[in-house]
DNA sequence: ATCTAATTACAAATAATTATCAATTAGGGG
DNA sequence: CCCCTAATTGATAATTATTTGTAATTAGAT
């Protein structure tokens, strides 16, 4: 009866291997804002027998629950978060891949005052910062211990 | 030589016949923002043969030369819009798929100070707002008017 | 324990984009 | 103006990311 199952219950999704396996991977830090590819692999480590259709399809079920939130990020694959955080919005190293989470107020109620002069209910918003770590050496270690 | 030609050899590329029909149809107002799929669509109606990876192609090369700039609006698909002016953020419509450009000095520069703060060189960023128009008719009759 | 609808694994299908390659062509040099 | 060649194109195959179909399996209610 671990947290994971409630959740899982919660949102009306029978408890099952493959949903808690990647349930379980989401929740590890390493590992917030991973790929579907990416979790895969993951699973492919810990040797569970999982196809990657699966994770597909549990990955967009966690969606459509709310349990995770889907990103587009650069680079042409969706990534997921768990979304049990607040909204935030997220700062991306092009060299070494590393998210920073952010949340600006400002930014936020600028969005609501641009969506409201121009008769739109605003429903969601993506805003992604991209650039490179400034210092160059914690970007590259970062790199080579964070790559495949 | 007209002012595209003009454009086309600045940029290193030859003059030919699907680049220059593909510039003038990002050229039109109502082509902003326009998908390759879609710029495929309005050279089949003008009876062009030009093929789909042609499309693909050329407007690579018009981003890669800066004279188009690639926009990752929600649904999957790139879009495409002439780069000749400042830089601006959108706002689209999920329902009629009309399309607001904005800038807001505000946000860009908190845009800088967040990052500076996180220590990376920001290189870009892309903002969407995404939201329903508060005019149901007039959202109603745009969507009619610019579906396919 | 039984039963059945939900779920899974695997294969096949899609959608967007890119690569390959033989045939065509733009445009500089003669 | 014609020639030549590297750049470009069209047709099609290949890739990449993701989704769907389906027969077999299983969670969990009864
Ligand atoms: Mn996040
Ligand atoms: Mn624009
Ligand atoms: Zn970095
Ligand atoms: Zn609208």
């Amino acid at each position: 009866m671990p947290d994971q199952n409630e959740e899982l219950k919660r949102a009306g999704l029978k408890v099952t291997l493959p949903r808690v396996k990647i349930l379980d991977i989401l929740q590890k830090p390493e590992n917030q804002h991973i790929s579907a590819e990416d979790v895969y692999k993951v699973l492919l480590v810990h040797h569970e027998e999982i196809g990657l259709a699966t994770v597909y399809r549990v990955l967009n079920q966690f969606d459509d629950a709310g349990i995770v939130t889907r990103h587009h990020f650069e680079g042409g694959k969706s990534v997921f978060e768990l979304s049990h955080k607040v909204h935030h919005d997220h700062l991306v190293c092009l060299k070494c891949g590393k998210v920073v989470e952010f949340e600006d107020d400002v930014i936020e109620q600028r969005q609501l005052n641009i969506a409201k002069e121009n008769k739109i209910k605003l429903t969601n918003h993506s805003l992604y910062l991209y650039g490179e770590c400034e210092d160059e050496v914690a970007c590259e270690n970062y790199r080579k211990s964070h790559s495949h």
